[in-house]
RNA sequence: GUGGCUGUAGCUCAAUGGUAGAGCACCGGACUGUGGCUCCGGGUGCUGUGGGUUCGAGUCCCAUCAGCCACCCCA
């Protein structure tokens, strides 16, 4: 029978990769809190027409990529593609919006029904950051602050943050008209996908990627020609903040988002190195009109996300897996094994890592599985051992006080405290920063 | 959705159309109860699947599935 395999794009995280998730989960909670901002999980399932309402019908995301489904009344249910979405209908239903600041941050699994690639797959992992209730450019400057030392928290060197402003209802309509007629007078010498993004979307065009399209699109209308004052405004502002908070914005006018929400302020961090088209690690901008487009007040909002996977490839190198325990207690005979059981949990209460190998191995594989997990030191426990009530204790590697291969007999009863004065001094390697 | 590449042991990969192999890993022994280093022994396989060509297919052809990479889109 042919074995079951994992659905396509949904990948196993095994324990290594799973920790390198958890590392990063962690540190967004440690910055993102400092900022002030409180975690919320919402479901992953929602209502399909809250996405169809907020990111808009006509992108891919809700178009082509939404894995839908009807529940038993017919109510055509989502997996959620991003997480905006979900926190702004949370945002709205709990009453949140009747404070005058919100701050939020959520990391989850979002699903895309997508061809998968390298760092892109069909259930991706993302962190998002929401500020909801400010207008003011400080809200975007904090928040882009907040995202760029979330990613030196992780330590992601080397990024460069483009920013934009794409106006917002009063200039960003007749820009895009303006940009609309350029894209249809050069339609013969653009590529069928600029040609079809001047029906669909126009704004996409800006950062499309061949290059003869580039050369022309050089050409073309940018937002910031036709932003409003209070946009200018808006935008000359922030920029000024960002530099003032050392970020070194680089103004980029061809930057536009894919969703339909987003108004005035959109900003991506790229990673350096050699991650080609996937080095965008964290992206968002402000989206002024969603909460109110979504049922609730007219409440401004800015916000960012960013996908994990590509947070693990941007950091390069396998991550470091797991430490070793810090005794294994190796046994030979019932008695002794049993004995090895209850030493084990005694030296847990006294929040050791021990492990045991449960398999009835001869000495020598016990010693090996010991040298394998890469344990400090190991206990060997036999019949004359549990007689005298005291045994070897053997340090393996390089953590503990003593050289590599040391060993001295210890009471049984003071095996916990024995292991935890050897490793106390500094010698203890576990909660280092880095994740490689 | 479009295009390209690749499918052989747990992993990385060999094998001119002629008996499926190596390294690593794993298990055991040398060393009755002490890891790593060394040596000896052990192959753990529906060659992705289904057809076809052939005396004979891992190898050639077709189809299919899967994985990877890129495009579209996006974090």
């Amino acid at each position: 029978m042919e074995p079951l395999r994992a659905v396509k794009g949904m990948n196993d995280l095994l324990p290594t990769e799973a920790r390198a998730f958890a590392r990063i989960e962690a540190a967004a909670r440690r910055v993102f809190e400092r900022h002030g901002y409180g975690e919320v999980r919402t479901p992953l399932v929602e209502e399909a027409a809250l996405f169809s309402r907020s990111i808009g019908e006509e992108t891919d995301v809700v178009g082509k990529e939404m894995y839908v489904f009807p529940d038993r009344h017919g109510v055509p249910l989502a997996l959620r593609p991003e997480g905006t979405a979900g926190a702004v209908r949370a945002f709205i239903e709990h009453g949140a919006a009747a404070a005058p600041i919100v701050r939020w941050f959520y990391a989850g699994p979002m699903f895309r029904h997508e061809r998968p690639q390298k760092g892109r797959y069909r259930q991706f992992h993302q962190i998002g950051v929401e500020l909801l209730g400010a207008a003011a450019p400080e809200a975007d400057a904090e928040l882009i602050g907040a995202a760029a030392a979330f990613l030196a928290e992780i330590g992601i060197s080397g990024t460069r943050l483009l920013v934009n402003s794409i106006g917002d209802d009063a200039c960003r309509p007749a820009y895009v008209d303006k940009l609309r007629d350029f894209l249809h007078a050069r339609a013969a010498e653009l590529c069928p996908d600029c040609r079809r993004r001047a029906g669909t979307n126009p704004l996409r065009a800006l950062d499309c990627k061949v290059a003869q399209d580039r050369v022309i699109l050089g050409e073309a209308p940018v937002p910031g020609d036709s932003l409003c004052e209070p946009c200018r405004a808006h935008f000359a502002t922030l920029l000024g903040h960002l530099r003032a908070l050392g970020l070194s914005p680089i103004h980029e006018p061809h930057l536009v988002r894919g969703l339909d929400y987003y108004t005035r302020t959109t900003f991506e961090i790229l990673a350096g190195g050699d991650l080609g088209s996937q080095n965008t690690v964290a992206a968002g901008g402000r989206y002024d009109k969603l909460v109110e487009r979504l049922g609730g007040p007219a409440v401004p909002a800015v916000g960012f996300a960013a996908g994990i996977e590509r947070l693990v490839l941007a950091l390069g190198g396998a991550p470091a897996p797991a430490p070793g325990p810090d005794l294994f207690i190796a046994a030979l005979g019932d008695a002794a094994r049993r004995r090895a059981l209850v030493l084990a949990q005694a030296a847990r209460a006294a929040s050791l890592r021990v492990e045991i190998d449960p398999r009835s191995g001869s000495l020598k594989s016990q010693m090996r599985w010991a040298d394998r997990t890469s344990a400090a030191f190991v206990l060997v426990l036999g019949e004359d051992e549990l007689a005298a009530g005291r045994a070897p204790l053997k340090q393996m590697g390089s953590r503990g006080g003593g050289a590599p291969g040391a060993q001295e007999d210890v009471a049984l009863d003071a095996v916990a405290g024995e292991v935890r004065r050897r490793l106390a001094p500094g010698s203890d390697d576990r909660g280092q920063p880095g994740l490689s």
